[in-house]
RNA sequence: UGGGGCGUAGCCAAGUGGUAAGGCAGCGGAUUUUGAUUCCGCCAUCCCCUGGUUCGAAUCCAGGCGCCCCAGCCA
């Protein structure tokens, strides 16, 4: 397989070019791995366990792995790390590979799992133990555990740690075999029980599991460990740079070991950056597990998860999520990204792709009192103002309309240039009009305005050059469309959520569902996934529970608001 | 006196001995039939601290301080 077939560039969606991206240290490490003539290519891979779905924290690393195999010519493996079957399911298998090519990013037949290699693993352990390099310990956990010393004193050797090979294999063998129960015995590495770094004091290599695997079924009752697995698996698929995350730095020496004493056909190297950590987000696949599980959101792809499948279904175009990543950059230290960089993202591409419409979000009943009862006519629109290829379209004006609640005030303060009585503003696209009274119900809400329009002003200009302060969009009463549309706020209250007490933090306001707006009737072939910009409010796309006759649309982001600073929010 | 990392603006992040990029946020202002977009301008005499080396240090040296990770038969 020659290095660069198979990967392909991260350009779905169709949206505004991605220009070159930033350079960050583990670039400039391949740069010259690659100009010293190191690899005669590089190759990388992204490793999920398939024991949950990927959230944005896995953006990053993909977007780092295929980016690097794409700029430099060479391809990025998409391998499962299968090595636990207790947790893992083909469900998240399926979920992972959907979301990955989402993303916009292609592993062409490079398509590899942990388990492809479990024999090839097994082999080289009985080397390891040939070798006196690897042993079979009968301690229990808890004994294994108090031997194992802690961070400040040495452990002490298992009373199993000098078997001879003869008995090590035979026992690793009786272990395969099934032979033995769960947590029996385990195969060690045979490494140094004094060491500083707590992951060379004679680590599992494999352990006894009596679990039938998405891929294997039954064939094993062995599992390897993710250290042992992981570096020899890379060497395997000729993985030149193996990128994960810090928590894996001190690992690295064990990683290391297995490839110098082990006969692999490649010396890969691991190279590590800081996660992802986003204000008010939680990306720990443990706590997302449980949100839902614990019905706090409505599976995985609820669109207030920072999964992908949240993401996506809240409307989030793949394009943002790339340029967001670009954004953050890649390095070594510690951070949390302000969750504004994303919404900034999400604009970014929404603003130039989405077509724009109106809706009416919590509808206030207008009465133009001039205009002709039974009487209405069809204005032009223009579906995005940047871009005259997108064309117009056409929306239906009449004696009754539907405006923003917000949009009317009827003691407006100073700043204030919408709508209040005998205020005059501009309906987009269609006439100026002036409120001439607000109707109140018995408890003094308004439930009405009164206006009348200027007929000389059609189209949204006065012929005699006056100026409005403000345009607001609107909706037909008899036209418009019932929608329900469901607005999302953080989940979590704090900006620095607690992982460990995050229940305690949930935001009782992460969802609010407007259920009587009222949208123009171009909106009832909108399809889920499809940007639509609500002039004035936000950006939105179709929620796959929407019916015909029940349109449900979600809020993606909504517009940046400078007004809401101005009145003080 | 365990091991491994990291500390540059409110948040990310370049910089690798020659006198602090860029982005987000924020703040001004222009344009605007979205209080959006776009466009201009402002925003670190200073790089965790203290010494030292040097003509010159965020960058080198020494000593501190702070934060993160590791004691799963999880990954």
């Amino acid at each position: 397989m020659s290095i660069g077939e198979g990967s392909t560039g991260a350009t779905a969606g169709g949206e505004a070019p991605e220009e070159a991206p930033g350079r960050d240290f583990i670039r400039d490490i391949v740069a010259a791995d690659l100009q010293a003539k190191r690899h005669a290519g590089v190759v990388t891979r992204f490793p999920p366990e398939p024991n949950g779905y990927l959230h944005i924290g896995h953006a990053k690393s993909i977007a780092l792995n295929f980016g690097i195999a794409e700029e430099f010519g060479g391809r990025c493996h998409l391998r499962f790390d299968d090595t636990n079957p207790t947790r893992e399911e083909q469900e998240y298998i399926d979920a992972i590979e959907r979301d990955v090519r989402w993303l916009g990013f292609d592993w062409g037949r490079h398509l590899y799992y942990a388990s492809d290699y479990f024999e090839r693993l097994y082999e080289w352990a009985e080397l390891l133990i040939k070798a006196g390099k690897a042993y079979v310990d009968d301690q229990s956990p808890d004994e294994m555990r108090i031997a194992r010393g802690t961070l400040t004193e040495p452990g002490r050797n298992s009373p199993f740690r000098d078997r001879s090979v003869d008995e090590n294999l035979e026992l690793f063998r009786r272990m395969k075999a099934g032979e033995f129960p769960n947590g029996a015995r385990v195969l060690r590495a045979k490494i140094d029980m004094a060491s500083g770094n707590i992951n060379l004091r004679d680590p599992v290599l494999y352990r006894i599991l009596h679990a039938p695997h998405p891929r294997t079924g039954t064939a094993w009752s062995i599992y390897p460990s993710y250290d042992y697995a992981h570096g020899q698996s890379d060497a395997i698929e000729g993985i030149t740079h193996s990128v994960c995350t810090l928590e894996f730095e001190d690992h690295r020496p064990l990683y290391d070991w297995f490839l110098e004493n082990l006969p692999v056909p490649s010396r890969p190297r691991q190279y590590e950056f800081a996660r992802l950590n986003l204000t008010y987000a939680v990306l720990s696949k443990r706590v997302l597990t449980q949100l839902v599980r614990d019905g706090h959101v409505n599976g995985w792809d609820d669109p207030r998860m920072p999964t992908l499948a949240g993401l996506r279904r809240r409307g989030v175009p793949p394009a943002a999520l790339r340029d967001f990543v670009k954004r953050i950059g890649v390095a070594k230290a510690n951070s949390v990204v302000d969750a504004n960089v994303l919404d900034f993202s999400i604009r970014e591409v929404l603003n130039k792709s989405a077509l724009r419409r109106m809706a009416v979000l919590r509808p206030l009943k207008v009465v133009i009192e001039n205009y002709p009862e039974g009487q209405s006519e069809e204005l032009e629109a223009v579906n995005h103002p940047d871009d005259p290829g997108a064309g117009t379209r056409k929306i239906r004006f009449g004696r009754e309309l539907f405006i923003e609640h917000e949009d009317f005030m009827e003691n407006p303060p100073k700043k204030f240039f919408r709508l209040s009585p005998g205020n005059e503003v501009r309906l987009r696209y269609a006439y100026f009009i002036t409120c001439r009274e607000a109707v109140k119900n018995a408890t003094g809400e308004v439930v009405e305005l009164r206006c009348t329009y200027d007929p000389a002003t059609k189209g949204g200009n006065a012929p005699d050059g006056r100026k409005v302060k403000a345009t607001m969009h609107w909706v037909s009463a008899a036209d418009s469309l019932p929608a329900e549309i469901r607005i999302y706020n953080p989940l979590f209250m704090s900006a620095a959520p607690d992982a460990g007490n995050f229940a305690a933090d949930l935001n009782p306001q992460s969802l609010e569902v407007l259920a009587n707006a009222r949208v123009e009737p171009a909106l009832a072939t909108a399809k889920p996934e499809e940007p639509v910009q609500f002039e004035r409010q936000g950006y939105f796309s179709l929620d796959p529970d929407s019916r015909p006759d029940r349109l449900v649309f979600n809020r993606t982001v909504g517009l940046r608001d400078t007004f809401a600073k101005v009145v003080g929010k």
